[in-house]
RNA sequence: UGGCCCAUGGUGUAAUGGUAACACUCCGGUUUUUGGUACCGUCAUUCAAGGUUCGAGUCCUUGUGGGCCAACCA
């Protein structure tokens, strides 16, 4: 990581600074801080590759810490998810916290407050509370609970957390200012009464910190010294900073927040509530299926950990509003396939081609390179015979000379193999082409050396021999939404623009050499793009993943017509 | 009609008062036994108006546009 030339963004500026100012290196400290209420998505991948960076490039502790004051939400099962993805993206933290491991603390520290008169239990609805909350534009009124003696405020929160009153009827309030032009100052709620079990604490509490009381704090007992969040938390700044000043003791680290915009990714959605509704309601086949912008459903779908670091690279941190579009995310994961998976022959849309002065029954093996890219790559033997399939897109009866493929009476290469020409197809009774044949010039087979094998024929395509095919399963993926923001407006709901053909499930043929290929395997077909294995597949039955399709420049030139 | 934040090619990000650049996309071309890859090239950028300065994308003012803020969510 030699970053000497390269420019920094905006966040490890502040770091910089700091560290100018006269802030020990050995007092850096980070943490990456998810709620467990989902799975991560690639926006949260900008936020993991920014806060273990910094702790990589100035050899800091990262925490990764689970924000989980919410036992209505918040389950096992998205802990472990999250720890999964963290580390297959590369990362290690230093220390595994949970902000629940702070809850006696965070209480004592509220009985301070309450001691101070800093805080009080309110015992209004929360439409009354709502109602005294004001309006951005308006100053709210304080509540009649706001001067209840110390004593009376002990009484009922320690009545509040032995479980006497029922969830909803009672909160902690911060005692701070109803006329702030910040609505978060407006005496916010410390402790709600939740009734609930939690994932870790079971039900040794039924009041539960909210997470402004929580995170400031959590940060400062672990010393973090800077904290980064998303821009939608700017306005919370004023009120961590005031959490701070009630329990900050000189001489230890005061953390510091600080706002980034997150990255926005087109044609989906990129937040955990939409993309819990998609699973819940049945649009897409759980958290990890290979549509979702989760870092599980790329996983599953064929993205490697380095491409999606590199992307996130590229697209940087700032603080404007932006939407990144998805082909950055392609061209990421193309260029790191292209260079690390081998050339395998696949066809989807499969035409029988005859070659007829081929001798039936006679099997040959040719020798094909695994990988352009990699001269180490090596080579494996493919079966090549009198019957096989190749692509259907890729014969035409007739066609101009922009079509480098076959056609009646034209010449084209079997990639590995033999220069055919086709001679006649045949048709079924709708029309259809069912069938080519064509004859090869057996002198020119690849490789050979031979004068006719150096000749050159515009076109080349890959085949299977149909004898020797294994019949895949292969998932083809489109966009999930139609619109590239379909979460922005503000008439409809971004359901609406669901694309129906987002998964389309086909039989696919492949060369035998991939009989072996286990789950997570990825591969070029060549031709047509990367696919990898799917773990629905089983001894019976392999199942591809198309991760992403190679770039088609005859299918743009197509779509001009 | 309050507060906070933001504004650089189609997209994203740099330029830290001194020649506006990089990547993706788009378009065109060269090479190619993948219409892939690689390589070359074209188009295209500082929201507006004032001000400070020898010099402003950068600093100041005002406007305009956009985002966020009234969950016992995070």
């Amino acid at each position: 990581m030699n970053e000497t030339s390269k420019s920094l963004n905006f966040i490890e500026q502040i770091v910089e600074e700091d560290l100018a100012n006269g802030y020990g290196r050995e007092d850096l400290r980070f943490r990456f801080p998810p709620e467990p209420n989902g799975y991560l998505h690639i926006g949260h991948a900008s936020s993991i590759c920014l806060n273990f960076g910094l702790g990589l490039r100035y050899n800091a502790p990262v925490n990764l810490r689970f924000d989980d004051t919410n036992p209505a939400k918040e389950e096992q099962e998205y802990v472990d998810a999250i720890k999964k993805d963290v580390e297959w993206l590369g990362f290690s933290w230093d220390t595994e916290r949970y902000a629940s491991d702070y809850f006696q603390q965070l209480y004592d520290w509220a009985i301070i407050l309450i001691k101070e008169g800093k805080a009080y239990v309110d015992d209004q609805s929360s439409e009354e509370m709502a109602d005294q909350k004001g309006t951005p534009t308006e100053p709210g009124t304080n509540s009649p609970n706001r001067n209840r003696s110390i004593e009376e405020n002990l009484s009922l929160f320690d009545q509040m957390k032995r479980g006497e009153f029922g969830e909803g009827t009672h909160v902690l309030r911060a005692k701070i200012d109803m006329s702030s032009s910040n609505m978060l100052m407006r005496d916010p709620i410390m402790y709600r009464v939740l009734h609930k079990a939690h994932h870790r604490t079971n039900t040794d509490w039924c009041i539960y910190p909210m997470y402004d009381w929580t995170h400031g704090e959590s940060d400062y007992i672990e010393q973090v010294s800077h904290s980064f969040c998303t821009l939608e938390f700017a306005m919370h700044r004023e009120l961590y900073n005031w959490f701070l000043d009630q329990v900050y003791e000189p001489g230890k680290i005061r953390p510091k927040q600080r706002e980034f915009a997150r990255r926005n990714l087109s044609h989906t959605v990129v937040s955990k509530r939409k993309l819990l509704q998609l699973v819940e309601q049945g649009f897409v086949n759980g958290w990890d299926d290979p549509r979702m912008p989760t870092i599980s459903g790329l996983r599953r779908r064929g993205y490697t950990p380095e491409s999606i670091r590199n992307f996130v690279d590229t697209i940087g941190i700032a603080k404007r509003d932006n939407l990144i579009d998805v082909s950055l995310l392609e061209f990421t994961i193309r260029e790191h396939l292209n260079k690390t998976t081998h050339r395998v022959m696949g066809v989807l849309n499969p035409l029988k081609l005859v070659i007829t002065n081929y001798p039936e029954g006679q099997t040959e093996w040719l020798e094909a390179e695994n990988s352009p890219e990699d001269e180490h790559a090596g080579s494996r033997q493919v079966p090549f015979s009198r019957e096989l399939y190749i692509e259907q897109d890729d014969f035409k009866e007739e066609a101009n000379k922009k079509f480098f493929r076959l056609k009646l009476g034209g010449e084209v290469r079997l990639k590995n193999g033999y220069i055919i020409k086709a001679e006649s197809c045949t048709k079924d009774t709708d029309g259809n082409i069912v069938e080519v044949q064509c004859t090869y010039d057996p002198k020119s087979k690849s490789g050979s050396g031979t004068e006719e094998s150096l000749r050159r024929v515009k076109g080349t395509l890959h085949w299977v021999s149909i004898a020797h095919a294994i019949k895949t399963e292969v998932r083809l993926y489109d966009r999930l939404f139609t619109d590239e923001s379909p979460d922005t407006h503000k008439d409809k709901d971004f359901l609406e623009f669901i694309n129906p053909d987002s998964l389309s499930i086909i039989t696919g043929y492949v060369e035998p050499a991939l009989k072996n290929a286990a789950i997570g395997d990825r591969f070029q077909f060549q031709r047509l793009g990367y696919f990898c294995v799917d773990p629905d597949s089983n001894d019976n039955l392999l199942v591809f993943n198309r991760t992403v399709g190679l770039r088609d420049s005859w299918a743009k030139i197509q779509d001009k017509k």
